[in-house]
DNA sequence: CCCCTTGATACCGGTGCGGTATCAGGCCTG
DNA sequence: CAGGCCTGATACCGCACCGGTATCAAGGGG
């Protein structure tokens, strides 16, 4: 009755984000017609409409969209198998640990010196990854744990271990005025008509309105900011942000961000739990 | 090059949990040559030796431990994908609640209730379960959200709403002459000869070792308690416990008690925040 | 020593996946 | 209004692969 087949997830994951059987077919190295017969089969056996075939284009019913959000996670959860038994098969199992291009190297430093002095260390590779990019990591078993930061990063679903609390500051032009002051507020930087904020692309892709530039990744964000276009709000450590043209000003009010180690919940390697307690006793 | 079916997956679980190609043939319904071919495939296909084909049976290699860990959560995504889909292709969606039988039910009463008054309020099935038997329901997706007791009950890869906070209390036959009390103490409870506190099984069937009787059930619980021969300690509001013949005695330093709504941390279904708020709001 | 049990190998047949060819319906365009 | 063409669905076919039966190879025990 049940057990459905990867391959059928995949499939329905393909269509259900092309909206377009045969755009789809071509994304799956198939042809359109088997594609459409597996479609079928599939909602035949669930006993459950997905897809609602409009003339001109394709939309997906309600029970459509919560399987797309659930297969992801069930591929996602199969890739897993697949890396996590690989790299547990390896020589020296290893751990990899993913971070964000540009956030504080001295602590990763320091922790990863700390607990390479163990005696049951083992290799950890670091593996930089885009901004958010943590999680999917993490999830389809590219890597074991993550440096991520906290409130800017969603950790529902990971455990996590604290590394360090610490206040932010404001990147600024050495030239502007806003650089002479010794402390700031995000309500005077928050409305800074000459340095707006950048905007981050939301989850579904779309852009915040405001007057700030879009950014979508790190470099982009980098050279903004090393041109004097926009102005930056982040922890005092990321020493990566900081130029010797820009100043940074603590600002008072901004909320204390949290370095902290994650990994998913559930199984976890045996390699982790001395780097976890590393961390912990980290001073 | 990758990109396992769960057929592989079903396959492999059910040799690495039988170590008997045989046996788990025949759990699968096929023959063994089948069996054997498919893990050999696999194993070829990973690149990874899984199993450990020893004269005389069969052995997890430790990467086939990891893999086993990864296909039981792969395979239950799989079914959640299955269970999520057909309750949200429902004509009224609804909502599925698990809980141990024998908690405290007034409280998950008031919740129902004051959910129920809500005007977006959807039907919540109420589906009883073993002790610990939660985790498994919200992951496979048999049910969408679960009433938990920390720190009973493992919170990790969930998230969560605090109902409640309570003491805990001993029950205790009220003939015995600890029944005079009128507080005990973690202390007094633990080391009571003619009354050994019950041992529940740890999570790879084993029982811890001692005095007390091994039980598996609430019911078996129950029917030791009711014949005076073990002592409980639990919340004070799990009333289903408390019977005439016995008496309850608050522990004064037993760990306090909270009961949470949780749910699986990623996709929710719309009707959950409802719930979750009302469970927040309630007094 | 023989037999039984273990998993692996050999071979064969049927199911089902994926391919090409084609159809059915709607929208544009000339 | 007719003809293209775009959509997804249907028809049919061949082959790969899955699963079955029969058998083998290797130990261990009575």
């Amino acid at each position: 009755m049940d057990g459905l087949e990867t391959r059928e997830l995949r499939y329905f994951v393909a269509v259900a984000e092309e909206l377009h059987f045969g755009r789809a077919a071509e994304r799956l190295a198939i042809a359109q017609p088997p594609l459409s017969r597996a479609i079928q089969q599939l909602e035949r056996r669930l006993g459950v409409t997905l897809l609602e075939r409009d003339r001109r284009g394709v939309a997906l019913t309600p029970a459509g969209a919560t399987m797309l959000a659930e297969a992801r996670l069930a591929l996602d959860a199969v890739d897993a198998v697949v890396r996590r038994t690989r790299r547990a098969a390896a020589p020296t199992p290893g751990l990899v640990l993913t971070t964000k291009a540009g956030a504080s190297h001295e602590l990763l430093k320091r922790l990863l010196d700390a607990y390479a002095q163990r005696p049951d260390a083992v290799d950890v590779d670091v593996l930089l990854c885009e901004v958010g990019g943590q999680r999917g990591l993490l999830r389809d078993g590219s890597a074991d744990v993550a440096l991520v930061h906290s409130p800017y990063d969603v950790l529902t679903g990971l455990e996590t271990a604290t590394l360090q609390t610490e206040g932010q500051v404001a990147i600024v032009p050495g030239a502007h005025p806003l650089a002479r002051r010794t402390r700031l507020t995000l309500a005077e930087v928050s409305d800074v008509p000459d340095l707006p904020i950048a905007r981050w692309p939301r989850h579904d892709g779309t852009y915040p309105p405001g007057p700030g530039p879009e950014v979508r990744t790190q470099s982009q964000l980098a050279q903004l900011v090393a041109l004097g276009r926009t102005l930056l709000v982040i922890p005092g450590s990321s020493r990566a942000w900081q130029w010797p043209e820009h100043v940074a000003v603590p600002v008072v009010d901004a909320p204390e961000v949290t370095t902290l180690l994650a990994w998913p919940a559930g199984v976890r390697p045996a390699a982790l739990e001395g780097l976890v307690d590393t961390a912990t006793h980290l001073a």
